[in-house]
DNA sequence: GTCTATAGGAGGATAGAC
DNA sequence: GTCTATCCTCCTATAGAC
C-alpha cells in the first residue's frame, strides 16, 4: 500500500528523484544524438556518472527510460496544449510561438523528430506515444478550426482534420530540414508565412 | 584494367547482376520495415535465399548496402526532378503527381521517411546523399520559382528558397503523418489543396 | 542506491573450402 | 558465386556484495 500505489507522485528519496532527473536529461542528449534503438543506455549511465547496473536501478530496461522521457514531456507540453483551445487565429499563432519557442532547444525537436520517425517502426516501443499524441493535437487543432467554421469567420468549403493535418505536417517537416540545414533555414519566417498565408486564406472574405 | 574500372556499368555475369538488384529490392523491404540501424544484413540475405557471406560477396558491408540503394534511387528518379525545370505552376503541378504515385508505393516511402530522420544522426551513413539531395532539390526548386518572379507571374516579396524549403518540409511531414494513420490521412487531397492556395497565393493580383 | 562480475545473445565481418 | 565455420565486438540484463 505504501509501494505498490505508483502514481504519478510518490517517489523515493529526494536523492533518488534528482538522480532520476538527470538520468532523463542525460538520456534525452543521447536519444538526440542517434535516437533510441542505436543509442546505448551504458552512454546514458556515464553521462551521469553511474554504473550500467546503477542506471539500472532507477529504469529497470531500456524502454522504460524511454518512456519516462515521453511521458515527462507529455507533462511538460501541457501548457502549450492549453493554448489549443481558444479562438482560432490565436490558436494559429500560439503555434507559431511554439516553432519559435523550439529554435531555443534544438536538442529536444533533434530526439524528438528522430524518435518520431523512428517510431513508425513496427513494434517500435513509441508508436502508441506517437499515434495517441498525433491524434489528440489534430483533433484539438482540428476542433478550433471547426469553431471557426461555425463562428462563421472560417470558410465552410475546407476540411478541419485536413487542414489540422497539413499543419502538423508542416511542422514536424520544416523541423527535419532545419535540423538537417540550420544555416540555411529560417523555420520561424518560413512557418510564420506559412501561417499568416493559411489564415488568410481561410478567412471568410468580407 | 578489365576489374579496376569501376564505372556505373561493367558488372560481373548476368547472373550476378540480378541477384544484385534482387538484393537491392529485398534491403528496401527490410530498410522499410526498420530503417538501417535496427535491421540486419541477415534477415536481407534470408529475404533473397543467401547467406550471410553470400550477400557479403555482392556488398562487402552493411553501408555499401545502403548506399547502393541509395544510389538507385537517385538514378529512378531523374525523370521526376526532370519535371522541376519549366512553368513554374507546372513544377508545383509536378510535385503533386509525384505525391499521388508515392501513395502506390508505400514501401519505398516508408523505407524513405524513416532513413530521412534516421540520417539527423551524427556520423549516420546516409547523411551524406540525403544532404546532397536536399540542396539539389530545394535549388532546382527555387530556381524555378524564381523564374516566375523573373516573368512577373509570381509576387517579388517572397523569398523563392524559402519557399522552396516549406514545400519540401510539407511533403516530407505529410508522408509520416500518413504512414502513421494511412486511413485518416488523404494524403492527396491535403497535399493538392495546400499547393492551389500556394500558388493561388503567389501569383500577382492582376 | 550503487557497485563488481558475469551471463546471454545478436549482429557484422573474415577465412578458406567447393 | 556460394557455402560452413568461426571470431569479435557490442549490448541488455541479472546476481549478489557493500
Amino acid at each position: 500500500m505504501t509501494k505498490s500505489t505508483d502514481g504519478p507522485r510518490r517517489r523515493r528519496s529526494p536523492k533518488g528523484e534528482h538522480r532520476r532527473e538527470e538520468i532523463l536529461d542525460a538520456g534525452m542528449r543521447i536519444f538526440a544524438r542517434g535516437g533510441y534503438s542505436s543509442a546505448s543506455i551504458a552512454s546514458v549511465a556515464e553521462e551521469v556518472n553511474l554504473t550500467l547496473p546503477g542506471l539500472l536501478h532507477h529504469f529497470p530496461t531500456k524502454v522504460d527510460l524511454l518512456l519516462a522521457i515521453l511521458e515527462r514531456r507529455d507533462i511538460n507540453s501541457l501548457a502549450l496544449v492549453g493554448s489549443l483551445d481558444g479562438n482560432w487565429r490565436e490558436t494559429l499563432k500560439g503555434l507559431c510561438r511554439v516553432n519559435r519557442a523550439n529554435t531555443e532547444i534544438p536538442g529536444v525537436v533533434r530526439a524528438f523528430s528522430i524518435l518520431n520517425a523512428e517510431s513508425l517502426i513496427e513494434d517500435h516501443p513509441a508508436v502508441g506515444w506517437f499515434s495517441t499524441r498525433l491524434a489528440g493535437v489534430r483533433e484539438r487543432l482540428a476542433g478550433g478550426i471547426r469553431r471557426g467554421v461555425e463562428a462563421g469567420e472560417v470558410r465552410a468549403d475546407i476540411f478541419p482534420e485536413d487542414i489540422a493535418a497539413e499543419i502538423i505536417g508542416m511542422m514536424d517537416g520544416l523541423q527535419v530540414l532545419w535540423l538537417r540545414a540550420p544555416g540555411q533555414t529560417d523555420i520561424v519566417a518560413i512557418f510564420d508565412g506559412y501561417i499568416d498565408r493559411l489564415i488568410h486564406d481561410l478567412e471568410v472574405k468580407s
